[in-house]
DNA sequence: TTTTTTGTTGATTGACGAGTCAATAAACTT
DNA sequence: AAGTTTATTGACTCGTCAATCAACAAAAAA
């Protein structure tokens, strides 16, 4: 039955299956029995591949990472202007994709693991570095040397945004969000236009 | 050797270790064990007291609630007017006692034991619809109708500046979060004012 | 065709931890 | 003085789970 070129097919439905689970549990005590039954596969398996639960976590956490910078990355190339720009990252942060319940449950976890796995701790800085550089492209040319106060701001506003997502109930309501954090900025950018 | 009357005494001393010890293991896998040690007892003891681990974590939940609250409170007495009323609520939200690491990190995971545990949800509801009622008492004579869409971001903003407390190496500045909230305010309110 | 590499799992190990219990002791009540 | 309530713990039970191992199967290489 073994088919060979198994490996990376077996490693990203573990890492699926990660994601999932961690945001169905909603919290980072999951097995890796119950993750890799989702995948389809035994726990030795998934030892096997991963050699631990704690590189399937941040295996699962790249991932995460991974299709978040895509996704800004697509809507970063058809972006005219730095007003368009910051809408751009906004929009991909609360993109369908992104800000629904399951990944959300596993961002947050990921924060958890962070405060105890160092390499967790260095992914999600790299995000945040991330994030912040997109949005001093944006604001740069529009609040000048206000940009670095703004986009530390901004982007806690999108990380509490995530937070507070975690709690509601009913369907998550990205355009809200949207709405939120563009209100920040008219109002931020509107005293400093000229 | 036993006296009379230790319940309260005990009980506290519990819910304090209860707190340091997540913050310090920085996740909700902390043993009893080890809580009570912290505490001067033994782990029987603080079953037989608190019944459950999660009554515990209730608990020391309940007590972090409390404080802020109390906190709050007490810088509302001697106010006058709105936004002294907006900056009293900031400060004690970013005040020493509540915005250090130790009480941060708890604060994070109770975010996630909110995903699992109703009543822990329900807590933390409470914590947000205080915040929002305090925000909306400064904000409704400042802003009228927007007030509620601004004490939303703001008590996102707040949040999400908590959850990247998190991250921060250093001592924590609550000073930096307050301008942050405050740059927020001020310039929302500017372009309102008659 | 033998050997090696890759895929796969059931069974097992070993550790750890929540919660219970029986036992001991001091203080209060009657 | 006898009985009751409160405080306290060491030892134990019972379950869970990460990680390992031995064994088996199939494809590829030799």
């Amino acid at each position: 039955m073994p088919k060979l070129g198994m490996e990376p097919i077996r490693k990203a439905a573990l890492v699926k299956a990660t994601i999932v689970e961690i945001g169905r549990v909603g919290s980072l005590d999951v097995t890796v029995s119950q993750i890799a039954k989702r995948a389809g596969m035994s726990s030795a398996l998934a030892h096997h591949y991963f050699g631990s639960k704690e590189e399937m976590f941040l295996a699962a956490m790249r991932h995460i990472l991974t299709l978040y910078g895509a996704e800004v990355r697509g809507a970063l190339v058809l972006v005219e202007g730095p007003e368009s720009r910051l809408r751009a990252v906004l929009a991909a942060s609360f993109s369908a994709a992104n800000f629904r319940r399951e990944a959300v449950g596993a961002w947050l976890n990921f924060w958890v693991l962070a405060q105890t796995v160092p390499e967790a701790k260095r992914l999600l800085k790299v995000y945040q570095g991330r994030l912040r550089s997109n949005l001093l492209a944006g604001l740069r040319p529009l609040a000048g040397d206000r940009a670095e106060a703004l986009a530390d701001g901004l982007g806690a506003l999108i990380d509490g945004l995530y937070l507070r997502e975690v709690l509601k109930s009913g369907p998550p309501d990205g355009a809200a969000a949207i709405a939120t954090a563009l209100n920040y900025l008219n109002s931020q950018l509107e005293g400093a236009r000229p």
